[in-house]
RNA sequence: GUGGGUAUAGUUCAGUGGCAGAACGCCAGACUGUGGCUCUGGAUGUCGUGGGUUCGACCCCCACUACCCACCCCA
């Protein structure tokens, strides 16, 4: 249809059946998440455009180039407008209602899980859309609680490592690092800066550019002929205070402890500047140049920077439509098939089919209602077509002998069964 | 923001400078209350939009737009 109206660039529909596996998806997750005791938060999809500039980093490309803000309508004419922005994240939006809320006063660890649409102005491609959904948790509160603990970073990855197993997603890999604090990450940066000096000339455009604007995203650069000079790089490991050193190591020590595998990748940056310490990232093949599936890491100083108290914090965002992706490549999660097909057989019978419907679905049948002026023919290709499991033939000889004909539209079965017996036939036993 | 690809029926896609196609799907029929399989018939398109070349353009040329893939970056 030329002229009608589209979905705005990188939105889309989501549509059944693909629904389903969104719902299985968010199911498990919760589940998940009650086991290990997180809570939902919901916070507003709309904030102050100054909270992403303030946690995210005006510098990042998120903040200076991909979100969508705006400045709001004056309130009085002598004000200005406030600068309002679609949120690009979650984490930032958590932590602010954790200070707004004083929710340090609550007693222990704060831990709460989201899922929710983001929005970052960019290109789109496969697995990455403007409106994008993300499933993300946070553990944040006083030091302490115990907010610091390494035991809390093992046991948010552990659980990651459940929760993609229990979706059943298949050869995930774990990708593991240690940004450190961000003293350490400044005198790293200074020496990456140093170093490059020398031989960055020898390097790829991008990472000549890089070299100047963030030095640490040369560590991620994948072009082959780069990487000999990138191995001669400083590491960052080696610039680890004893504090973030001894932290990473107990990390280590209690995922090897409950057997999740994980790699050692001391090249992995992330792009937020709010990240120290643990940082890390699941990754599937088979989403094309959009790998990672979820991502996520500490945030020791983040609550500060938002003038809020000292809420040491460790946090994820799952990509929800890369993870829908991954799961639809491997296997489809189908619907289930509505139970009974009402064929409402000859004039007036519209009326004793939607009694019959109602009575049904009060004992939680579902059923689909068809019309007293198709023919039994056209009705029970309806039915097949909807995927009914039953067909519930209601016509004159039904009703006057309290009978009713029930055909399996499986296996073309058909039995004649007394009008409340109808629900145990069609349910599956318990 | 940059590069490449694509745009024709509801969907997936063929196609030729001279009447617009297939498969699947959809609708109807094969004698009145029995589906799936089969058979028969049918509908559907401003050939993405706007210009240009031409006797004639869905086809050739230009511009635009949208979508897809990739870069950048990220979930």
């Amino acid at each position: 249809m030329a002229g009608s109206i589209k979905a705005v660039r990188g939105t889309r529909d989501l549509l059944p059946p693909e629904t389903e596996t969104w719902n299985f998806v968010e199911a498990v997750v919760r589940e998940v998440f009650r086991v290990y005791n997180f809570h939902e938060i919901r916070t507003p999809i709309l904030e102050d455009l100054q909270l992403f500039q303030r946690s995210v980093g005006e510098e990042t490309d998120i903040v200076s180039k991909e979100m969508f803000a705006w400045e709001d309508r004056a309130r009085a004419q002598s004000e200005k407008g406030q600068w309002l922005a679609l949120r690009p994240e979650n984490t930032a939006g958590v932590v602010r209602a954790y200070i707004e809320n004083k929710l340090w006063e609550r007693p222990g660890l704060q831990r709460f899980y989201y899922i929710g649409p983001q929005f970052r102005r960019e290109r789109p491609q496969k697995g990455r859309y403007r409106q994008f959904y993300q499933i993300g948790a946070e553990v944040i509160g006083p030091p302490t609680a115990g907010s610091e603990s390494p035991a809390v970073d093992a046991e948010v990855l552990e659980m990651l490592a459940t929760l993609l197993d229990r979706l059943g997603i298949q050869h995930w890999i774990l990708e593991l690092n240690s940004v450190g604090c961000a003293a350490d990450r400044q005198r790293f940066n200074e020496a990456l800066r140093a170093a490059l000096k020398d031989v960055v000339h020898k390097m790829c455009a991008d990472c000549q550019r890089r070299a100047v604007t963030n030095p640490l995203r040369v560590l991620d650069c994948k072009v082959p002929e780069d990487q000999p000079i990138i191995e001669s790089l400083p590491k960052m490991n080696e610039f680890l205070d004893e504090g973030c050193r001894a932290h990473f190591e107990e990390v280590r020590k209690i995922l090897t402890a409950v057997g999740v595998p994980f790699k050692i990748n001391n090249r992995l940056v992330r792009g937020l500047d709010y990240y120290t310490r643990t940082a890390f990232e699941f990754t599937h093949g088979g989403l094309g140049a959009q790998n990672a599936i979820l991502g996520g890491g500490r945030y020791d100083g983040l609550s500060e920077s938002l003038g809020g108290p000292a809420a040491p914090g460790i946090g994820f965002a799952i990509g929800e439509d890369r993870l829908v992706m991954t799961l639809q490549e491997t296997a489809g999660t189908a619907a289930r098939s509505v139970d009974i097909y009402i064929a409402p057989l000859g004039t007036g019978m519209n009326v004793e089919a939607a009694r019959l419907a109602r009575e049904l679905r009060r004992e939680s049948v579902s059923v689909i209602v068809g019309d007293d002026s198709f023919r039994l023919k056209k009705s029970l290709e309806t039915a097949s077509k909807t995927g009914a499991r039953y067909a519930l033939i209601v016509g004159e000889n039904e009703i006057s002998s309290g009978q009713f004909a029930l055909k399996n539209l499986g296996t073309g079965e058909q039995i004649t069964v007394a009008r409340n017996e109808i629900p145990s036939k069609v349910l599956p036993a318990k």
